[in-house]
DNA sequence: CGTATTTGACCAAA
DNA sequence: TTTGGTCAAATACG
């Protein structure tokens, strides 16, 4: 028996320095084509390829983290996660078993009373917070846009808040089985932010979009803008919260901390100039910025962020507007095209799902 | 008419 | 028991 485990471990190993291995190859290409004089010239080729390799990269990262936290069975006090030295980051792993937590809400209602098997426990999840700070007469629909469509589904008073929370999920929860929710809180203190949680990963093919040809090149004009600001932790220790003031440095931040581990040469990796262009838009990224990406939406979404530029303003003190989330998604047509897409070489899930306003 | 949101009820974790 | 999270019927919306 333990021989066979050791195997396995062993095994697994392997496959995690393959894993690592593989990210620190594509990390030197990546390199390469952030060295190239045409770095700036964003023409879509190299943009592609950039994409491309980070994704990639995620990927590698991601199936690394999998493979750790598999080892660890759970307990992430004594894991290598836990003391990962980059807790800015949302760590993302795939549970042991891919239907562990709010999936078995469904079961409940097949087996009323039955609660020997439901030993859930939600905490597993992981989770991560970033606020976002809304500009007074700017679209909340815009701001709060992630480059996900999500389904409102519930809405609870929460104690000591004075600001009902809001509960969404994937809309292609059930269509491709995507656990990933969210939920949006107007904090107390500042009426202009608002924290999102998230918890789960989207395993459907939203945001994959990246690579993908039909995906809409151009972000959506955001009329606001938006920080990502660190969240003071409330004491759950299950809980990762987004460090990263920006996407571009959140971005950034991977990438030097590749350079640190790998010891690459930090100059390599020196694109801070090219962050001050951006007075009045968030940067895109487009590597991280997950945008729906079924064509016939796209320019519906924008039109929406782009034509609703304000909404009252006391519609979303208490009660978020109806369909401050972008819906637009909603139908499960998408889901066709959307299997189209996850035939092309890339894991459906991808390794962090960073949430991207647009 | 189909889909999204609302909202009270239900359930499980703390 | 309390509280947060989810369900699902009713309702709203386009």
């Amino acid at each position: 028996m333990d021989n066979y485990a050791a195997d396995n471990n062993s095994h697994e190993f392997n496959r995690l320095v393959s894993e690592l291995t593989q990210g620190r190859d594509l990390v030197q290409q990546l390199q390469l084509h952030l060295n190239a004089p045409n770095y700036n010239s964003s023409s879509n080729s190299s943009e592609n390829t950039r994409e491309f390799l980070i994704q990639n990269i995620q990927s590698k990262f991601d199936r690394a983290l999998s493979l750790l936290q598999y080892n660890t069975t759970g307990d992430n006090s004594n894991s290598l996660l836990a003391h990962s030295s980059s807790p800015a980051i949302p760590i993302i792993g795939m549970s042991d078993s891919p239907r562990s937590s709010e999936d078995s809400d469904r079961d409940r209602d097949l087996e009323p009373k039955d609660h020997h098997a439901t030993r859930k426990r939600k905490s597993s999840t992981p989770r991560w917070t970033k606020q976002v700070q809304i500009h007074p007469g700017a679209s909340i629909e815009g701001t709060l846009d992630d480059g996900y469509s999500w389904r409102k589904y519930g809405q609870k008073d929460i104690l000591g808040a004075k600001h009902p929370r809001g509960y969404y999920r994937c809309t292609l929860r059930h269509v491709q089985g995507c656990l990933a929710t969210k939920q949006v809180q107007r904090s107390d203190a500042d009426p202009t932010i608002f924290e999102v949680t998230y918890r789960g990963r989207h395993t459907c093919n939203q945001g994959g979009g990246a690579s993908v040809s039909n995906v809409n090149p151009a972000p959506p004009p955001l009329p606001v803008a938006i920080h990502q600001i660190q969240v003071p932790n409330i004491g759950n220790h299950e809980q990762y919260q987004q460090l990263i003031p920006t996407p571009h440095q959140n971005s950034n931040e991977i990438l030097l901390n590749f350079q640190k581990n790998l010891s690459i040469s930090k100059d390599d990796f020196n694109f801070n100039s090219t962050h001050h262009d951006h007075p009045n838009n968030v940067p895109y990224i487009p590597s991280f910025n997950n945008y729906p990406s079924s064509s016939s939406h796209d320019h519906q979404d924008y039109n929406f962020l782009t034509n609703s530029s304000t909404i009252p303003n006391n519609n979303f003190v208490e009660n978020f507007p109806p369909s401050f989330n972008n819906m637009s998604a909603g139908t499960s047509q998408q889901n066709e095209a959307d299997y189209q897409f996850n035939s092309m070489g890339f894991e459906s899930n991808f390794p962090f799902d960073y949430q991207r306003f647009s």
